[in-house]
Formats: C-alpha cells, structure tokens, sequence
DNA sequence: AGCACGCCGACT
DNA sequence: GTCGGCGTGCTC
C-alpha cells in the first residue's frame, strides 16, 4: 500500500502529494487524514496523510516512519475542504489543513546530533569531545547557540559519518494526563480488608471506607481524593500494592467552564414573527437541504432563540450543529446562553483559551462528545461527521474573514460545507451585509425579517446632533451640550451611560505648529497616536514606539502639539469634567491582559461605573438594564475611510451602539454626534431604516462597480523599494489585462492610503470582474511568478474578495 | 522550508 | 591554490 503525503511545509514548489511506501507494520493503521512522520530529503517532517492508492509512478519510495493520531485529525470532508479552500482561496493546501486544526497539533522540529565513534572523535576532533561528555547526543539548537565555534568541526565530523544528525519531529498535542483511583475488589472483599486495618492503618480504612460507599467501579482523580475527602498518597498506593485498588493514569479534558455550572434554560415561548422564521429553517433541517437563509432581525428580536430551538431538533436528529459568533470573547453572554440550553452537548472555541484548553474543546468535537460547537471563525471547520445546522450570527462582521493566508471567509467555507452535507446555513444580523441581502432579495438566499423586538420595547431614539454648529457655537469640547447634559442628567439618576470612540490613544496626531511637521512612523507611512499614560507615540501598524518629542525634530521649535481624540483624552477630559463620574476605559490598552475584558465588563455590570468608554469593542453584545444612554463621539471616524464600504460600516456600527440602550424597563436614548450628519449612512442608522440605506447604498455601488454587483480580487505587491514593487505591480496588471475578458475591470497599480508598512513599499493592482473562469489559475501562475523568497523580496499576496481595501 | 550542489571573489 | 558567498534546484 502507498499513502499520498502532504508535507508540512508551506512553500509553493512543495504544496503537493508525494508518494510513501506503509510498512507492513502499519499497513492496517494508515488512514487518510492522519498525520504521519516520514522522511523527506535529509530531514524528517510532519505530513497529512490525503490519500491511499496501489501503485506509484516513481520506482523507489520511501517508507513512512510513524503514525501520529490514532483516528484520522482530518474528515474526508475536511480533506475535500481543504483542496476546495486552497483553490479558492489561492493558498498551500497544507496551510489550509493547517488552519482547521488546533494549534497544539502544528509540529516542532528539533535535530540532534549524536556520536557514532567515539575513537575517531577522539582522534580527530578532539576539541568536540566535551560537547558529547554528557552522553552520545547533543541539541542541535544548543550546539548553534553556545557552540558557535565549533560548528565547522562538527559538519566535517558529520561528513565523515563520526557524528550523525538525527532529526525529530515533535508532536506538541498532548492530552492532560491525571492519576485516577478506581476499586479492583468487590465490595465485600473491601469490607473484608477494613475490618482487619488495625490502629496503625487507620488511614487505609478511611480509603477503603470511601471506595466502599461510593460507587465502587468509578474512577476517582488522586488529587481530588487528597484535596476534597481527606484521604492521603501513601494509603492508597498501599493499597494499590496490595490489589484492592487501582491507579491509572487517564486522559482528561481540560474544561474550560468547570465551576460555572448553568441552571439548564427551557425553551422560550416564540413570538410569532420568530414562529414563522423558524419554521422553514426546521423543515430544511429535517429534509437536509443545503438552503442558505439570511435572518434579518432587529437588535432584540430574538434571533438567539430561533437558532438554540433549531438546535434543539439538529439534535433530536442525531446530528450537529456549528454556531459563529464574532470574536467570541466579546460576548460571553451568547456563550452562557448556548451553555445553559445544551449543557456539556457544546464546545466552545474561544480566542482566550489556551492552547491546550482549545485542543481538548476541538477533541470533544472530534469524538463526537459534544454536538454543538460555538466558536469564533475557526470553529467553521469544527471536525464534525454528520453536520445538520451551520448557523453565523452577526454575519455583516468582517472578522470572519481571516486577514492572512489562508484568507478565507468563514461564510464562504460555511455554505460549502453546507453543500457537502446538504445541511442549511442561517446567516443573522441587524445589518446584513449588502452582498447577503442582494442574493437574499435575488432569492439566492431565504429571507426571514423579524421586524419586532422580543419584548416589544420601542427602538431607542436617535438623535443626531451636528457638531459644526456646536464649534460655531464657541464649543469646542468633544462634548455637545445636549450630550454632556444627558450625561451629566444619567450621573444624577444612577444610570449608566456609555459613550463609543472609534479610536484609541490620546490623540490622533501630533504636529509642530510652526513648520506643520507631523510625526510619522519611520518605519511606515502613518502619522502616530500620542499614548499620555507613558507620553509615547506608537504606530498602531507596526507597534513601533519613541518618547513624544518636546521639540520638533524637524525646526526645533516647541510648538508641538496634540490633534485628534483617542479613547485616553476622553478619559481624561471626563476625569476633569466630571470629576465624580466613575470611568471605565475599554480598549485594546485596557483589555490586553487575559480576562481583562470580562473583568472590565462585569464592574460595570456591577455598577461599579458610571460611564463605559470604548471602541469597537463594546458596539455588540452588552446587555447591561440600566444603560440609558449612548454616546458616539464621532460618527464619521470610519465614514471618509478611502474604502466602499466606509458607508456600510458606519451603519452598521451606529446601528449596534444605538442597539445598547435601553434593552430593558428603563427607555434609553442614543446620541450621536456628526461632522456630516446628512450623510445618508448617519440618517438612515437613526431612523433605524435598513431598508432605505440599502438602497441608497446599492445605486453607489452600482455607480461605481462594487460588490455585489461586482467581485473583486486584491492583487498586494510590496518590496523595501517602492520603484521594484511598483514595477512589479505594473506588469502584473498588464499581464491581468492582456488575460481576461473586457468585462473585467483592472484599476492600479495605485498606491494605497498607507503607503509603507514595516518599511516596506505598498502596490496594489484590484480585479473587478462578474465571471471569469480563468482569473484563479491566471493569478495562480502570477503568484509562482512573482513571488520571491527571503525577507528583502518581492511578496505578493492575493486577497479574494478582500473585505478592506487597507 | 532546508539542504546540497555549484560557480565566482578575498584570503591562508 | 582554498574558503565561503548565496543563486538554483530538489525533496516521494
């Protein structure tokens, strides 16, 4: 027998299968989808086993070395997935398998060098004889870092095969090992053993005691035993020693929710507008349709439900369901929710755990221990084997697409594998995005609209306030009058107030006022955010960081000053304001420290805070009933971003920061504060109209031919010299002309809005095209062409349907 | 990605 | 004359 390996290697010339003979030792054991070890030039790597088939081409293979798993890491659907992912999305099919598994599963290699003969090593090498003075092997790494002069010697010692190189590969995923303690006699002979402990066993009888009283056939961890009923190390290994008891070592998954037990939830009684969406979404269930619905509900309406009592009948079929929810740290509401429904029937992929917690909730999947997977992107691929729902919800979100290789689009990914399985895929959102509502008004995807809140609360009003009047007004604060009244009026209530700044830092900007020199990021071509706590800029592109200037490096002059608001300035002008309003600032500065987030989130949930201030990260998810008002500082941060869906995400956004008010008996309000407040976006966000923001937005796209009238691809060139990466950009856009139909539309080379990152030139060249069979291996061939290895080359990375034109 | 082979400059 | 620079090509 053969087996088809991919190498885990994720290069171009070896991004396919080689050939390797199963020795007959492993004959039965060799599956595709398994990870094996085997030998590949002189080294020894990691490889997925893809296929198994009679006969080679090649006269001569080598034998696989060893298997990894013990049942296959990859379904065949996966395996089929993963070609599918790195055709469409133009990446190594190994970075695709990569990219479904955990981490812990990725491979370390280490080499050794060992000594084969002692007296020649002696003889000739003396100098290296201390290096193998602990024993017959040595660290490769070691050797490298501590031994750098004796390199040289050792490759000639190697050469003449006194020295040999062992390679390892090393497989990081383990399981968490416990020792276990389980009775091996039966009760009575237990019994028989307690009642002849004499004084000096006293402790064996409390053991033997334990065992007898509680089920007899369990297996108790040691440790627990220690802690929680008082019995000791010595007595029961004694007693292991005498056959009464066994200890073991067990697997045990690591859980993650251990402790916050959940009061189990029923099922909610449905309105009737959930009533009618949910139907069809069951029906499709049950018939096994692979029929994609876009559920567009306001924020409130209950769409949480709809998919936990489909859940409920994925289940009773005996099949699974996978639940996305943007980076799931952030609402860890929607994770208690799902855990109070189904209990230990979920696993959940969090960004917060660790790696080991991640491969133990990924082989609760695998073994079939669980049946619903909530997670973040990644959980797309939860290596389920008989998949019945695949719901996204808030699937407007632009984190399911993954901003590096392999750049795929967890909704993509879902309605294939809803295709493979015939399972239906449920899209949810307040604010779909433009190209899932298009395809659901062409009837691509079913609609279902829930236009109430679930409990029948009004949405919040709006009122939009327009900051140049307030600076004609002689206010020149961040703050209008009516906001700071309405803050100042919460403080006086007890109510609590949250106010959004799409920015972090102190200031956007510094510049000298006499010579007009701002400070940019030597190292790209962004201005840096001042950060007061430490008097820092920093490049929120490439984490540079220098001491703010006193002086302007370029004129000398000490006229520098702060422009722009971050996150920190509003902080500190609320602190000098409203000296007794108790702030909590959230941003990635606050947060970066694990927990920080929920711990931040549950102070204020505690009321231990007045005012929660933040970015992005607090636009989704809270719930929080004495939040009465909401703030957003500037409307327009995001809106005159050079990318076409500056508009859509400014909605969106406004749209769920209003959605934060007022969720409960209190009535809430929402400000928002707008340079350019006639700006369709900001108006339609108020009024709480999708409908007509859709298709004002739609007809700009048209205009302008952008999705989702038509796809784009993103063509990336960047070189450390700006003329090699723009000459390459030129020619990859004449070669895109030359080789596409004239429906296709090829803008660029342009360069884009931040022209250097981490000191490299930016190019990029945009396909725009309806339908063009030929563009994934035309841009496959570019990429073979142009890329180069090594650091100071020209890298070229294609984005398919790039959800930022950055 | 590694690693070896291979063809040209500065040194014992 | 050799050491060693990294360009090119191969790995079942």
């Amino acid at each position: 027998m053969i087996a088809e390996v991919f190498i885990d290697i994720p290069a171009g010339p070896v991004d396919r299968p080689f050939d390797y003979l199963i020795p007959e030792a492993l004959k039965s054991s060799v599956i595709p989808g398994m990870r094996v070890t085997v030998p590949f030039g002189r080294t020894k790597r990691l490889g997925f086993v893809t296929a198994l088939k009679e006969t080679s081409e090649l006269p001569k293979l080598k034998k696989i070395d060893q298997v990894i798993d013990p049942i296959p890491v990859l379904t065949d659907e996966l395996l089929d997935l993963g070609r599918w992912l790195a055709d469409a999305a133009l990446c190594l099919t190994v970075s695709a398998y990569q990219v479904m598994l955990p981490a812990v599963m990725k491979a370390n290699y280490t080499k050794t060098v060992d000594l084969k003969n002692q007296e020649q090593l002696s003889e000739k090498y003396p100098s290296l004889v201390p290096l193998f003075s602990s024993g017959k092997s040595a660290d490769w790494d070691e050797l490298v870092a501590h031994h750098p002069a004796d390199l040289r010697q050792i490759r000639l010692a190697i050469n003449e095969d006194i020295l040999t190189v062992n390679p390892q590969v090393h497989n990081q995923a383990k399981a968490k090992k416990i020792m276990a303690a389980s009775a091996e006699a039966s009760k009575e002979e237990l019994a028989a053993a307690a009642a002849s402990c004499d004084g000096r066993s006293g402790r064996q009888k409390e053991a033997l005691q334990f065992f007898i009283d509680n089920n007899a056939g369990e297996r108790f961890p040691v440790t627990d035993l220690i802690k929680n009923h008082h019995l000791t190390r010595q007595s029961l290994s004694t007693l292991a020693q005498k056959g009464l008891l066994k200890i073991e070592t067990v697997e045990q998954l690591r859980d993650p929710y251990s402790g916050s037990v959940e009061q189990k939830t029923k099922p909610l009684p449905l309105t009737d507008e959930q009533a009618k969406a949910i139907r069809p979404i069951i029906r499709s269930v049950e018939s096994s349709q692979d029929q994609i619905f876009l559920c567009h509900g306001v924020t409130g309406s209950g769409k949480t439900e709809i998919y936990l009592q489909a859940i409920e009948r994925v289940i009773e079929l005996g099949k699974q369901a996978i639940v996305l929810v943007p980076e799931i740290s952030l609402t860890p509401q929607m994770v208690h929710r799902f855990k109070a429904r189904f209990g230990d029937e979920v696993a959940v992929m969090h960004s917060a755990l660790s790696r080991g917690e991640k491969y133990d909730e990924w082989r609760k999947i695998r073994e079939g221990k669980v049946n619903v997977a909530v997670g973040a992107r990644s959980a797309v691929f939860a290596p389920f084997e008989n998949l019945g729902l695949i719901i996204i919800d808030e699937e407007h979100e632009t984190s399911y697409k993954q901003e590096d290789n392999p750049r795929y689009h967890a909704r993509d990914v879902a309605i294939r594998r809803g295709k493979i399985n015939g399972c239906p895929v449920v899209l949810g959102s307040a604010t779909p995005s433009l190209e899932s509502y298009a395809r659901a008004k062409k009837k691509v995807y079913t609609l279902l609209t829930l236009k109430e809140r679930f409990n029948h609360h009004p949405m919040p009003p709006v009122k939009v306030i327009d900051m140049r009047e307030e600076m004609r007004d002689g206010n020149h604060s961040m703050f209008s009058k009516e906001l700071f009244e309405k803050i100042t009026d919460r403080l006086n209530k007890h109510e609590q107030t949250v106010l959004f700044l799409n920015r972090r830092g102190y200031s956007t900007f510094v510049m000298c006022r006499s010579c007009g020199t701002v400070i940019k990021c030597p190292h790209c071509d962004i201005s840096l955010t001042y950060h007061r706590a430490n008097h820092m800029l920093k490049c929120h592109y490439c984490g540079f960081e220098m001491r703010s200037p006193d002086t302007c490096p370029a004129c000398g002059s000490d006229s520098m000053r702060y422009f722009g608001s971050g996150t920190q300035k509003v902080e500190a002008e609320l602190n000098r304001l409203l000296p007794e309003a108790r702030v909590i600032r959230m941003d990635v500065d606050t947060t970066r420290q694990k927990g920080g987030h929920e711990k931040l989130l549950r102070q204020f949930g505690g009321h231990q805070a007045d005012i929660l201030l933040g970015t992005q990260m607090i636009a989704k998810g809270l719930d929080f009933p004495e939040v009465t008002l909401v703030g957003v500082l500037a409307a327009d941060s995001m809106l005159h971003l050079p990318d076409f869906r500056a508009s859509e995400k400014t909605f969106q956004l406004l749209t769920q920061v209003s959605g934060r008010a007022g969720r409960h008996e209190l009535p809430g309000e929402v400000i928002i504060q707008s340079y350019t407040p006639e700006h369709y976006a900001i108006i339609d966000a108020a009024g709480h109209d999708y409908e007509r923001f859709f298709s004002q937005e739609m007809q700009i796209r048209h205009r302008h031919g952008y999705p989702p009238f038509y796809y784009l691809a993103l063509i990336n060139v960047t070189h450390p010299e700006a003329a090699v990466a723009a000459d390459a950009a030129g020619r990859i856009a004449s070669i895109l002309k030359k080789n596409l139909s004239s429906a296709a539309q090829i803008l660029g080379p342009v360069v884009p809005s931040i022209a250097r990152i981490k000191d490299r030139y930016r190019f990029q060249c945009m396909v725009k095209y309806k339908r063009e069979p030929e563009l994934i291996p035309l841009l496959g061939k570019i990429e073979r062409h142009f890329q180069e290895t090594g650091k100071d080359s020209l890298q070229l990375s294609i984005d398919m349907n790039p959800v930022a034109l950055m």
